[in-house]
RNA sequence: GUGGGAUUAGCUCAGUUGGUUAGAGCACUGGUUUGUGGUGCCGGGGGUCACGGGUUCGAGCCCCGCAUCCCACCCCA
């Protein structure tokens, strides 16, 4: 047998219609913050992902389906969704034409990884990005809008909130931190020694109890904020605070793509195993230049659709369509006849093999029909069709001239 | 990429120190005496015990390999 590969699933049955419904869902709630689908390709350039995701980024550096085309191109398939919408911003010249663009979209992304419960190879995420807002307002909006999502779809969280500064005081920031980290010589864990030179800020993020009792006295970036990062940070609290956003502050969440600046955030579930991070986002001011557009400042998040699927509390069933049966073969192609006329605007299920009611009731209730419609000697006799309504339970008999002509 | 655990019916799992024809619940399917469902009762189908080797008179069970999943590391959605 062959079978798909490791860390790509078929998403099917139960679990596609909580897909469904979270895509609906959230798609429904971004168009009400003023959002816009956007489609961009599942293959990139390569040097798109260096450049914006950061070539010191796992991600970029181990996790890309990276490989060299017919074409001698080297392309990989994109492993987040930021840097396309970015490159798709910049190639459509909406950077130049300026004002508010907001985009959302959702698909496939890509990371070769060891795959475990909420890591696939390949995943998919509802994602949102918005260009042209400086305002903290619009950082605002991204946690309320994920908060409406997961709160519309009845899935508990918390909430991480951090400032990342930005070029005034960030670089700063990062020497300090680097001296610190010089100062505590090789009482550091291997990996510390690596992400000095890599991602100093990552450091604070080590889950080695020795390092953490030394980071204890480290410099936090928090404290080290300029005048505008500090003040946007203080309004951002506010505005949650008086949308009721609860939050905590987390000095460690530095995220992991290169990126962000200002602004970071992260919802967490207890529920779902160590995979705890369900959405991720934050500000990028500086990537649209990265990549060659005018500068932008913009914002965005995205929300990793496997690992809430299980939380979503799903809507109750609700009887809908008919289901058609006959009780003799000679019944079977007025019900076929029949079907065809409902299913130009309802649904409706037919069973071929002729069987007694009691047996196509049966088979209505287990489709979730609504309506359980059969033709037997009685009715074929008098051109006539028997209905059950299932939910009212109540029954009907109907000329069959008047439903084959729709009405 | 590193370390550990698991894998038996569609699903969740039993299966004794290695010993005849591998079980249960749920699901599916049919019946339940003249045309009335969900939830009663009775029956039925369905397994190369993940896969490939090995040890043994004999392997679901022991050994080796491999695949996938799960857990931890790492990282992230």
């Amino acid at each position: 047998m062959i079978q798909s590969l490791r860390g790509m699933n078929d998403i099917l049955e139960e679990n596609y219609e909580r897909f469904d419904y979270f895509i609906s869902t959230a798609t429904r709630i971004a168009k009400n913050y003023g959002f816009h689908y956007i489609e961009t390709p599942l293959l990139e350039e390569t040097a798109l992902f260096k450049r914006s995701v950061g070539e010191s980024s796992d991600i970029v550096g181990k996790e890309m389906y990276q490989f060299t085309d017919k074409g001698n191109n080297d392309v990989c398939l994109r492993p987040e969704g930021t840097a396309g919408v970015v490159r798709a911003f910049v190639q459509n010249k909406l950077d130049k034409k300026g004002g508010i663009h907001r985009f959302y979209y959702h698909g496939s992304m890509f990371r070769y990884e060891r795959p475990q419960k909420g890591r696939l190879r390949q995943f998919h995420q509802f994602g949102v990005e918005s260009f042209g807002v400086e305002s903290v307002h619009e950082d605002a909006s991204m946690i309320m809008m994920v908060a409406d999502i997961l709160g519309a779809l009845g899935i508990g969280y918390r909430l991480k909130l951090n400032s990342l500064g930005n070029q005034n005081c960030m670089p700063a920031y990062r020497e300090k931190l680097i001296g610190f980290i010089e100062s505590c010589g090789d009482a550091l864990c291997e990996d510390c020694q690596r992400r000095k030179i890599t991602n100093p800020i990552r450091v604070l993020d080590c889950k080695n109890d020795n390092c953490q009792t030394l980071y204890v006295n480290a410099p936090k970036l928090i404290n080290h904020l300029c005048d505008e990062c500090q003040n946007d940070f203080e309004s951002l609290k506010s505005i949650l605070d008086t949308n009721n956003i609860a939050y905590e502050i987390d000095t460690h969440l530095v995220r992991g793509l290169d990126y962000y600046s200002k602004t970071a955030f992260e919802f967490v579930s207890d529920a779902i195993g160590s995979q705890s991070a369900i959405a991720g986002g934050g500000r990028y001011d500086r990537l649209i230049e990265f990549l060659d557009g005018k500068p932008t400042p913009a914002v965005g998040f995205a929300l990793g659709i496997e690992r809430l699927l299980e939380l979503i509390v799903m809507p109750e069933t609700v009887r809908v369509g008919y289901y058609f049966g006959a009780m003799e073969d000679e019944s079977l192609p007025l019900i076929i006849q029949t079907a065809q006329v409902i299913r130009k605007g309802n649904k409706a299920v037919v069973e071929y093999s002729a069987k007694k009611l009691q047996n196509h009731l049966k088979g209505a209730d287990r489709v979730n029909a609504r309506y359980c419609a059969v033709i037997g000697e009685n009715e074929r006799n008098s051109n006539t069709i028997w209905i059950k309504d299932l939910v009212l339970q109540k029954e009907s008999i109907m000329a069959l001239d008047i439903l084959l002509k729709g009405e």
